[in-house]
DNA sequence: GAGAGTGATATGCCT
DNA sequence: TATCACTCTC
């Protein structure tokens, strides 16, 4: 046990070794967060407080799981294979497995990704004759994933116009197709699952007796539902340890709510915080920019990070003429620190929005220096791989429409728009899915589309007793799809694809030690999923895979400050710090907006070990056009002693308006402003006050006339999508 | 059913 | 600018 504790700071040792109370760990960047969460697991079933069994570790990418669950291999001689470590939406899933029936889904439910629900939204749409014009898909969803992810079903869903009562509507018709077609969307696990366990107390009584202690990682991030369900696995006896930074929350725009760490304080009566505020990664003046920065935010729960280490180098600034400039800059600077001795991987180039990185890599690949972009479409995202899916999800679940659709008339056979309309009227009509609808078919259409079914049959039958990878060698021919891709000019990398598919579920067989053979003990950890092909596409949905296979090489690391969050680089490029793009112009209109670009420049700087640049440029190529930006307000706050600006520093202006060398409007504000007006008369960023929701900004407008809509953040109230025709608005 | 042509549209991207 | 989704034509 001494052995697992060495080398742990104060406060790091006070958080593993607390007592089985709910805590929460306020971990700063590079401060040690993911060692005290497994160090804290393997001190509980080391010193015999809890057994494997009774932990229930969750975190929100399989990158973070996997990364706990190896460190906790080289920590204890266990096999950690059987415990529940694991994401939000994989441990959801494997709950729903195990208890499918209470949950009311079918034991070979699907799961739809975020591109399969945007499809089976448009489905629905049509099939429902709705004008997707007025009511747009995305909207739909994000309306949808929304109210779900505040733990709300469609009939608790406040309705407050016209408008919003259709979207509620049809969120209601959504689910019952979901429900129809056995497959589940992400909140929807989430979802699913809490509701499974709030409704079965036995289930619910078991699982809370078993889970003596739950860990959660980068607690900022949870959503309200999640936190729910958290509390319901926690019940009244379990002692959850919570770990997060609330000064790296930026996901906010997408559900997050920060909020949860002061509630979960309050509601779990916490006694222990903790705060890690030691750094182990970087130097002084990065961390003292990072904290000064930070300080201008409110509502923080207050932390300063510090380094035993020295001050380091001065952060350099660059101000470039133009963002080719900028770029150039980039390249002779990354030449220099690659001839100092850097390797490639070591330096990353961050930037706010993907647009961005384009510029980059042209002068990058022109230099010839080797560069990696992180983002883009995924494994598992890929046409050719979602086809194949498609055929193996109909083998599994043959009401699956989703994947019907998909692969009916894919490669070609014949199949046309027509028959598949005509199939979706009859399966509406005798309320079936696509595949049991076939039947009714009569006349021409019938004997192609049931030949497709047969197809699917005779595929399910030859592949019964097939290992994995033989089950989807086999569907990639039977199908048609290596065929299709070979006749295709560009269809060789389609192919290669389809062969790594076959390669990803030989290695799921064999590092998921997938068993099938595995005891079926309700509720327990060894919990028996239908069949390898059931969790091989579980497995599919839940972890798209990585972007690209050229991993291996050093090349320069590009991507996202997004993506940048949780890694760490020797040197670190922000790039592009204007006004308009960092803070991003979508966002400075309201404060909490902000506050979270501000965060976003706080997880940026702090990703860097012992350089960082800052650069900005006067003028950009953004959507065909030239744009000129100021620099960044972060700038101004920033300690000016940690600083070195490379170019001399011009005081050409102030965030106030009473400045200076420039006599007219700066033409980002004057692009901003023409943008955001609109016909209606409302514009984006202005305050109004709804008689219902008080006081909120508008943030969008869409539509002309009486199809108008506003979108308004309502703050407290969440973000509405009112009708200007019903809704009663008034400028503040 | 495939390809060309059109137009709109443009943060962040985990599961 | 560049991509994507959707319509139109053969």
């Amino acid at each position: 046990m001494s052995q697992l504790l060495q080398h742990l700071n104060e406060p790091q040792l006070a958080a593993v070794t607390l007592p089985p109370q709910s805590a929460l760990i306020l971990a700063g960047a590079g401060s040690g967060k993911t060692r005290v969460l497994t160090t804290r697991i393997a001190w509980l079933i080391q010193t015999g407080q809890v057994s494997p069994q009774g932990v229930l570790a969750v975190t929100f990418t399989n990158k973070a799981a996997k990364e706990m669950l190896t460190r906790l291999s080289a920590m204890l001689p266990i096999n950690t294979r059987g415990m529940w470590i694991g994401t939000f939406h994989g441990l959801c899933n494997r709950l729903l497995r195990a208890h499918h029936r209470d949950a009311m889904l079918p034991q070979t439910f699907q799961i739809l990704d975020t591109q399969d629900q945007l499809s089976a939204i448009k489905r629905l749409l049509k099939s429902l004759n709705v004008d997707d014009e007025k009511y747009p898909p995305k909207n739909l969803q994000y309306f949808i994933n929304g109210a779900k992810e505040q733990g709300l079903r469609a009939h608790q869903v406040e309705v407050y116009d016209d408008y919003n009562r259709r979207f509620v509507e049809l969120f209601a018709a959504y689910d019952e197709q979901c429900q129809r077609e056995g497959v589940c969307d992400f909140p929807e696990l989430m979802l699913r699952c809490y509701e499974l366990l709030s409704r079965n107390q036995p289930l619910r009584e078991h699982y809370q007796a078993r889970f003596k202690h739950i860990l959660v990682d980068e607690f900022q991030d949870t959503n309200p539902l999640q936190y729910q369900w958290l509390k319901l696995l926690a019940g009244n006896h379990s002692a959850m340890f919570a770990v997060g930074d609330d000064d790296q929350s930026i996901y906010a725009f997408r559900g997050a709510n920060v909020g949860n760490m002061a509630q979960f304080e309050r509601e779990f009566k916490v006694q222990n915080r903790i705060k890690l505020e030691q750094n182990y990664r970087s130097f002084g003046n990065i961390l003292n920019a990072a904290n000064t920065l930070i300080a201008n935010n409110s509502k923080r729960l207050g932390k300063n990070l510090w380094t035993a280490q020295g001050e380091g180098e001065p952060i350099r600034i660059y101000e470039a003429m133009q963002d080719t400039q900028e770029a150039q800059w980039l390249v002779e600077e990354i030449r220099g620190l690659i001839r100092d001795g850097f390797n490639r991987s070591d330096i990353a180039c961050l930037y706010r929005a993907n647009a961005q990185s384009r510029v980059l890599e042209h002068a990058l690949f022109n230099a010839g220096i080797p560069y990696r972009v992180y983002g883009g479409l995924r494994f598992f995202e890929r046409a050719e791989i979602k086809h194949a899916l498609a055929y193996l999800r109909l083998m599994e679940n043959a009401h699956d429409d989703t994947a019907f659709a998909r692969v009916v008339n894919f490669p070609t056979r014949g199949i046309g728009a027509r028959s598949v309309e005509q199939l979706q009227d009859l399966a509406k009509q005798h309320g079936t899915s696509l595949y049991a609808a076939v039947p009714y078919l009569t006349g021409k259409p019938g004997s192609s589309i049931g030949a497709f079914v047969k197809m699917i049959e005779a595929m399910r039958f030859e592949t019964q007793n097939l290992p994995l990878p033989e089950i989807v060698e086999h569907i990639i021919h039977a199908s048609g799809l290596l065929t299709h891709y070979q006749g295709e000019k560009e269809g060789q990398e389609r192919i290669e694809n389809l062969n790594e598919l076959v390669n990803a579920a030989t290695a799921f067989i064999s590092e998921e030690g997938y068993r099938m053979d595995a005891p079926a003990t309700l509720g327990d950890a060894e919990i028996q999923i239908a069949s390898p092909l059931a969790a091989f596409l579980s497995h599919a949905a839940l972890e798209a895979g990585d972007n690209q296979a050229q991993a291996g090489m050093d090349a320069v690391q590009m991507m996202t400050v997004h993506a940048a969050k949780g890694l760490e680089f020797h040197a670190v490029f922000i790039t592009g710090m204007e006004e308009g793009l960092f803070p991003h112009e979508n966002s400075i209109t309201e404060e909490d907006g902000l506050q979270e670009e501000r965060r976003l420049m706080y997880v940026a700087i702090t990703r860097a070990r012992t350089k960082l640049y800052l650069s900005f440029s006067q003028s950009r190529m953004l959507h065909g056009q030239t744009r000129y930006g100021l620099r960044s307000r972060f700038f101004d706050e920033l300690p000016e002693a940690t600083l070195k600006w490379l170019t001399p520093k011009v005081q050409r202006y102030t965030h106030s308006h009473s400045s200076s060398a420039w006599d007219e409007l700066p033409p980002v504000v004057e692009a901003y402003r023409k943008k955001a007006s609109h016909d209606s008369g409302w514009r984006i960023g202005q305050s109004v006050v709804h008689a219902k929701f008080g006081e909120g900004v508008i943030v969008n407008i869409e539509g002309s006339g009486t199809d108008a809509r506003v979108q308004i953040n309502f703050g407290r109230h969440g973000l509405k999508l009112l009708s200007l025709a019903v809704a009663k608005l008034e400028a503040v």
